[in-house]
DNA sequence: CAGATTCATGAGAATTATTTTCAGCGGTTC
DNA sequence: GAACCGCTGAAAATAATTCTCATGAATCTG
């Protein structure tokens, strides 16, 4: 029975490979045919794949149970399940290269896709809980709130604000340092800033942050560097993912960190606030019902 | 033929999990099946399929057309290959749990990672290249650039807008449907009109984008829904992965789905006007450095 | 509301794929 | 050189799959 080798647990292909080597004659074509062409060859019937590889097909199923495996379905799915494994890693390579001007499109894709992810990953992993826990805190507890960036941490602050509104939470997204110093001018310890720059190096958003401490407001800070003049000003500071890598990567990815960290606020807010939220959510869905178009009505007719 | 929809190009499970309400009866219930034990159904044969499912081998055939595959036994690949792909990243577990309110906050960030990952990459595999180099093409090429989104597409507008501004393509990103439609108006075939719309079926946004193609400008839609009101006004069209598993994430994960398109819209521009854009972006950032605090002087002194 | 039509379904026949059996053949041993 | 061993493919046997078609449910139409 076990002359050579006990069957593969997992992994066909990697143990034809390996312990391959046993195999001889018709059966070694066979394994030799498989590794070279995976993909082909679980698509194949069995006498098909007897044809290329110039066997039969009761010889193909000898080399199923030479491979552990009952029948030669058990094969085809075996190395499938295998193929797409192997093809699955595309997602999670080589992130760190340069972009070049005739890169593929593909190669686009992937790297930023995985840039994405990956400063999502860190971004995850690097977070203090508890300050998450405060800032979710701080931000229900609030009389105001406001939130402010410049550039594209602009756009991380709208969205921010966008959903705290969202669940009925007063609160302001201001578009520009004067009105944000207005704002703060008139805040107080009842209120929370919160102030967004991939940096921490943004002279206005330093500059309103700085305010919104003098007048005892807390300071929720979401910035890449924890020892940029932004983040010492924070009572508060969430950190985005540092630089992985890849340079032009590196801007969307911040975004999409910085994104992350709303998510997890928002949501956060959300479990604190539960019943609450979830009236809020409905009203504000149905708030929007007349400007949508051809919609299948809500829960069935 | 073509009665519902085009068979899965790539990616059975998928498909069925969104495509899949289209299917009825036994079919539906084969559907279910499949997409509740995926690893298992690729390991019965057609009897015992019909068996579990409660149908006849017959309909398990007639499954595996309508699913776009010639027989069974492609089925049965198709299914296996699909498994070992997402049984190979670990991220992709627990995505489809319902968030409670008393989930402790690991359990939050989770979710809500792999919910995001798992967007961008879902919206990544099922990107079709060649319109997304229209999309960039279009772009570069236009004369004029216009953005539109309502609520929180407004956003992805935004940063849209703000990107392509930023390496010096003339664009505008409007903020309410008058500006959009009275820019609309003005608009003809050199200009780009892109509208977007998570659901498809906001009203405002389809009514832009239908007034920008009655003015034959080119129209590209960000969207989820391909069949909504929105999707058939575009004459470019990108998609962002559909609802997979977690409501609460959904809307979050589709926010950085959109995002990912922007960047790799935004990276494709790039290489397209390659030496342009270097040059442009320096400008832009030294532009901005009189508002930096505290920085190392760029490049050396 | 009856009749017509369409369509999904499963039963069984027809086909195809797979496994098993077995005879032949090349190599090895005595 | 004869006997044996074990691999191999041909062909028979079996299992799996697909095809055909009658049935019945559902919808449409007059």
């Amino acid at each position: 029975m076990a002359s050579s080798d006990p069957p593969p647990p997992a992994g066909v292909l990697r143990w034809l490979s390996e312990s391959g080597d046993e195999l001889h004659g018709a059966l070694k074509t066979i394994a030799d045919f498989i590794l070279t062409e995976p993909a082909a060859a679980s698509r194949l019937t069995i006498v098909e794949l007897a044809e290329r590889t110039g066997t039969s097909p009761g010889t193909v199923t000898r080399f199923s149970r030479a491979c552990g495996l009952h029948r030669y379905a058990d094969l085809r799915v075996a190395i499938a399940e295998e193929v797409g494994r192997s093809g699955a890693n595309r997602w999670s390579t080589d992130i760190g290269q340069q972009l070049h001007p005739d890169d593929s499109l593909d190669r686009v894709i992937e790297v930023l896709v995985s840039a994405n992810t990956q400063a999502l990953v860190d971004t995850a992993e690097r977070l203090d809980p508890e300050v998450l826990d405060q800032v979710a805190e701080a931000i229900v507890g609030a009389r105001h709130c406001h939130f402010f960036g410049v550039g594209t941490s602009a756009i991380t602050a709208e969205e921010f604000g966008l959903r705290v509104r969202r669940i009925g939470i007063a609160c302001w997204t201001w578009p520009d340092v004067h009105s944000a110093l207005i704002a703060a001018s008139q805040a107080d310890e009842r209120d929370v800033f919160v102030g967004i720059s991939f940096s921490g190096h943004v002279a206005e958003t330093v500059e309103v942050i700085t305010a919104a401490a003098a007048r005892s407001t807390t300071t929720v800070v979401i910035t890449q560097d924890r020892e940029s003049p932004l983040a010492r000003r924070a009572d508060l500071l969430l950190t985005t993912a540092p630089p992985a890598g890849n340079q032009q990567a590196q801007a969307t990815a911040d975004r999409h960190a910085q994104f992350l960290l709303v998510d997890i606020v928002y949501a956060r807010i959300a479990q604190l606030t539960h019943p609450a939220v979830v009236e809020v959510l409905d009203r504000t869905a149905s708030a929007l019902d007349g400007h949508r178009l051809n919609r299948r009505p809500r829960r069935k007719a």
